[in-house]
DNA sequence: TTATAGATTGCCT
DNA sequence: GGCAATCTATAAT
């Protein structure tokens, strides 16, 4: 049997918004695999004239730049990829496969192209509005239709209404409505595995999980 | 200028 | 489990 959703995962409760703050531009300034699992538990918030949405992160992925061949960057500084190669902190909004919006975050000083692809999250805030950004007439009352809101970095972009043109180049770590806080929830158990979709360096281990949690992507967790 | 692959998702069998 | 949708960046003519 499947444990209950929530069940030692919305320990913390619903925070009140108004105490919590962006994470800091130094928590970016590191190595991607380090800052892709310690973001793992923290919270991905929007604004909205309805509210607060959003929730846990339970997926990551770490990409190390223009030496990583499965990277963005590795073509080089481009137009569309500019965002990587400035300061820490800012986002990096790309559009893929003609449908959908994956969000990542910048890290490491300006020149240095790392990053970390946020996967998935645990919904907790604005489950209506996310639910009418994803186009689901009905609330989800279910873990399994739950996970459609945002388990996926496709399906985490649409919960939030992420897109290039109102997104990309965003600080998230200042005054904007788009951020990442730390309400002093810490993951349990974290794992690595190789990186979901690519076809360069799948080998690496890049993907960063929480362990048993139900809204990670895919089937199931490998421990 | 044309071709192709892509850090995905959802519908079909 | 297979594959179409749908568009953009980049590679190939």
């Amino acid at each position: 049997m499947r444990a209950e959703v929530g069940a030692g995962h919305q320990v913390t409760g619903l925070v009140d918004s108004s105490t919590l703050k962006p994470l800091p531009r130094r928590f970016y300034d590191r190595d991607p695999r380090r800052v892709a699992p310690d973001l793992l538990g923290k919270l991905l918030l929007r604004r909205t004239t309805a509210g607060l949405i959003g929730g846990r992160i339970v997926e990551t992925e770490a990409y190390l730049g223009e030496n990583d061949p499965a990277a963005h960057a590795a073509a080089g500084r481009t137009a569309r990829n500019e965002v990587l190669f400035g300061p820490p902190g800012y986002a990096y909004v790309y559009f893929i496969y003609g449908n959908h919006y994956c969000l990542n975050v910048s890290c490491l000083p300006e020149g240095n192209a790392g990053c970390v692809l946020f996967r998935a999250f645990e919904p907790l805030h604005g489950i209506g509005e996310m639910s009418k950004n994803r186009g689901l007439i009905e609330l989800p009352q279910r873990p399994a239709t739950l996970r459609m809101l945002a388990s996926g970095p496709g399906r985490l972009c649409e919960a939030l209404a992420i897109t290039r043109v109102s997104d990309n180049g965003k600080d998230l770590t200042g005054a904007s409505d788009l951020f990442i806080a730390d309400d002093g929830f810490a993951a349990p158990k974290v794992a690595a595995t190789p990186r979901v979709g690519i076809t360069k360096a799948a080998s690496e281990r890049l993907r960063y999980v929480i362990v048993g949690n139900p809204f990670v992507s895919g089937k199931r967790v490998r421990s």
